[in-house]
DNA sequence: TCGCTATCGAGACTCTGTCTCGATAGACTG
DNA sequence: CAGTCTATCGAGACAGAGTCTCGATAGCGA
């Protein structure tokens, strides 16, 4: 898989310092990061960055589908680099990590009746590998 | 199946005249509210009812399990009165509507090894009947 | 190089949701 | 029924996320 940035520019979306900062700062993590998250390291790269910067060349990022957007109740949105790939979502109740699943069956067929769905995102809740060892 | 009111009094939660009003108010729509749909709907039965009681009352119902929350990026969230039944949403990309669809396989058998899921949402994305139907 | 257009940065602004705190209303006991 | 305890209420200030505006700047094609 090539890097985000790579993809971004295959997507024909204009690449400027500050979007490959922001693309740079998001592909090197295997989080699920906040816009804000993302804010800090992408001023590492260029201090001089913007807040709107940032949202706006997100959105530009979501609307190439190279970056997926998930949001869970109460909490901001989360950006995911690894949009380019069909993958679902686990979120563990008790530690909040966000766990990447490799798709499996495709869930579309699920829609109802009448209901053309091109997607289908998946959340799981429970436990995670690590708190469900715990006691607590 | 019983009333939202009736569910949320069966749980053993105190029913106010507020939050008897807001419930009603939940329940008397197929759609999926955002809290601020709530108020103006919830204010026809009882004028004086705060903002901070709509939240703090929709906090308790779901707390209870009777009430449902789903986050979709960039929109509040909003609240499904009929949690009791299990069901996914299926979203229309066009008119924004948000369809409950009858859950029929149990999806946690897709959640990672060590993963432990005690439930699973699925957000279907695509065009309805209505909005599929048309050129546009 | 010129000029068009997309993008940028700063910060004000909007909107959603939370918190505080004194007042009030339910519920329980005797 | 009166007293008391506690959960809930209402108002509004507050906090955080995200958007918008607008003048400035940087890419890019001609």
């Amino acid at each position: 898989m090539a890097t985000l940035v790579e993809r971004l520019e295959a997507s024909g979306l204009r690449l400027t310092a500050q979007r490959r900062a922001i693309a740079e700062a998001l592909d090197g993590t295997d989080r699920h990061v906040t816009a804000d998250d993302l804010l800090p390291q992408a001023r590492a790269r260029i201090p001089e960055i913007g807040r709107a910067t940032v949202y706006k060349a997100l959105a530009a990022f979501v609307a190439t589908g190279q970056v997926g957007e998930f949001a869970l109740p109460g909490e901001p949105v989360r950006y995911d680099p690894n949009a380019g790939v069909a993958h679902h979502h686990a979120v563990c109740d008790a530690c909040g990590a966000v766990i990447d699943v490799p798709i499996g069956d495709d869930l579309t067929h699920l829609a109802p009746p009448g209901f053309v769905a091109h997607s289908g995102d998946l959340v799981l809740h429970g436990r995670c590998a690590a708190c469900a060892g715990q006691t607590s």
